[in-house]
DNA sequence: GAGCTAACCTAGTGCACACTAGGTTAGCCT
DNA sequence: AGGCTAACCTAGTGTGCACTAGGTTAGCTC
């Protein structure tokens, strides 16, 4: 009796993973990338709080204590991955526009911006749907505030003299309305995906345009 | 040693209290309207999630049994108390518009809905900040759904006729817009008391006329 | 082919939270 | 005054989570 196995055997563990592809190692980049797009996806849907590590670690092929040699937290986890996607969409606004804005320009960035989330849904989930406060809000917070000010800048250049932009306070009003409109379409338009990105793009720029 | 009161005696109890208010009990009606309040606080500043029925309770200035015999469950609260708040928004919009918009009574009924989110701004944190997915984000698309209703029925009778609003879904965007504008305006506002409601309500219009 | 590193695992720990069982007492009613 | 109801409490239970200790093995290097 004791010298039957007391631990599940290794080929036993094998033959569970028959059906799924046979577990492969991978390098170390190689699976932080394919957590960080995990972790994307699941808290982009489910947001900070429910998305839970395990579940997480799931989706990208491991357990938890992997991913702790990756990450050291899941603040930090989040952090790294707000990181990388308001940095894609910042170059965007960068590359097509310059200190101040022109019309042309404007939809350019604007269609740019509606095809990185077109083609990262689970991106914009995670992006503008703001946290509820606390750690996650924070961290937020903090990584936005960057893309926030370059906005804010472009936004000052243009617009003053006209006269709703005469204090600061109505600069930043005016940066919340410009966020409120796309945010709030890209949000409905990643769960109605069927509506083509030039309607989308057209109601915006009719909303944005003074 | 054995015999030292092993239970903490009435009269100490009564006297940790003593710098509080000498903890009166409650009628049920009133008692349930300061859960409800310290829940909109709470639930507002901190998010459904992070809000524990514990904290909620004890700003009520009770334990959390006795809130259980008010509500069932943490998500019921929830929705009880968006209902409430909910419900006196719409009752803003029906008594100053009708069936279509006019240019005065529009301007009315948004310094009247910024009026309420003056007066109670963890309220409008409440209502505006959408919720992770999950349990409370159900909660709440079925509550606002009403409101939702309500001003889609408007714009449906106003803008018949108007370009962008051809199609199910550009009515649709033009109220995702307009309540981007509205929310984002007013969750900012509530971090921003000293800028005065005129201000405010100035730059909702002016992005809201097309 | 032997050894080593690092990718991976199982099996926990501790904590915070929603919710409950069962007892105590304030304060009204007669 | 004495009794009764309902408002209130203490002291739990169970669950789910972030995070960790310690061991196993794939697969590269020599």
């Amino acid at each position: 009796m004791a010298s039957v196995s007391t631990s599940k055997s290794t080929s036993e563990r094998r033959r569970l993973s028959a059906s799924t592809p046979p577990r492969r190692r991978l390098s170390a980049p190689e699976r932080r990338a394919r957590i960080e797009a995990a972790a994307t996806t699941l808290i982009g849907q489910r947001g900070y709080g429910v998305a839970s590590i395990d579940a997480i670690a799931a989706a990208a092929g491991i357990t938890a204590p992997v991913l702790y040699e990756h990450f050291p937290s899941k603040p930090a986890l989040y952090e790294a991955v707000l990181q990388s996607h308001f940095a894609n969409l910042r170059a965007i606004w960068r590359t097509r526009i310059g200190d101040r804005l022109a019309a042309s320009s404007v939809a350019d960035s604007v269609d740019a911006w509606f095809s990185y989330v077109e083609e990262n849904p689970d991106a914009a989930r995670l992006l503008f749907r703001e946290p509820a406060p606390g750690e996650a809000a924070a961290i937020h917070r903090a990584v936005s505030a960057e893309s926030r000010e370059l906005v804010l800048g472009v936004l000052t250049a243009t617009l003053e003299g006209r006269r709703l932009a005469s204090t600061p306070e109505n600069l930043e009003m005016t940066w919340v309305v410009l966020r409120g409109v796309l945010q709030g379409l890209a949000l409905w338009w990643v769960d109605h995906p069927p509506v083509s990105r030039d309607r989308v793009v057209a109601v915006a720029m009719s909303a944005l345009a003074h």
